[in-house]
DNA sequence: ATATTATATAAGTATTTAATTATTTACAAA
DNA sequence: TTTGTAAATAATTAAATACTTATATAATAT
């Protein structure tokens, strides 16, 4: 595995957000609009955080009518199952909004 | 594991000249002089990133006359250990200059 | 078509990080 | 004790990062 990558992919999760993010998607889809309800901070730094694990190979995304879900990429490198292996699943309550408009 | 100290960790290693530390580190001790003409940075430069790795449990050091002798710890954490797999070893032509006066 | 909702992008700002040079500390040798 | 060498710390600066608000895009509903 290419150095260029293992430092793209250790700075896509070294943010205690993107953690979080990635947290609670060990529990299957969520979308945009719940991550800004559980973070704490507004809907464009979330899409930010987002498409900085995008671009690191870290989830993908699925369009739903107007909302995108994201999910972990099924395919993780060693690095990254580790640190998602060694995260604590963050319960759903705190992942979900209650009576989420976007669970599909 | 605690999320801040996952964090602490994925920062300490989410930067390219720390990574090439690491990968230095696996072949054995090398001291602070020998990185500054690996990396082509300043020796207070050298000593900042191997005060972040101290701080973050992954290297110790070992004092040896005028010199200091770092390595990595003996019990990585899961996520630390599988970084330090993926990484390369730098050949010690890499690692160490010519005649290193610090061998000891 | 118009309005509404979800998300992304753009632009600007504040904070953090990583480098530099200068100085200090600690040890060794003369 | 003075001199030299290795490393750490302090102070400063430059660059990268993570927010914010404002705006744009895309789909849905009226």
């Amino acid at each position: 595995m290419d150095i260029q990558l293992i430092e793209k992919q250790l700075k896509a999760l070294a943010d205690i957000n993107r953690l979080k993010l990635v947290a609670c998607l060990k529990q299957g889809e969520v979308c945009v609009c719940d991550f800004v309800e559980v973070l704490q901070i507004s809907q464009p730094a979330v899409s930010q955080h987002l498409r900085k694990l995008k671009e690191a190979g870290i989830i993908t995304e699925r369009k739903v009518g107007t909302w995108k879900h994201y999910r972990l990429v099924g395919e993780l490198t060693s690095i990254v199952q580790t640190v998602v292996d060694e995260l604590e699943a963050i319960s759903i309550a705190q992942c979900k909004k209650e009576g989420s408009s976007c669970s599909s």
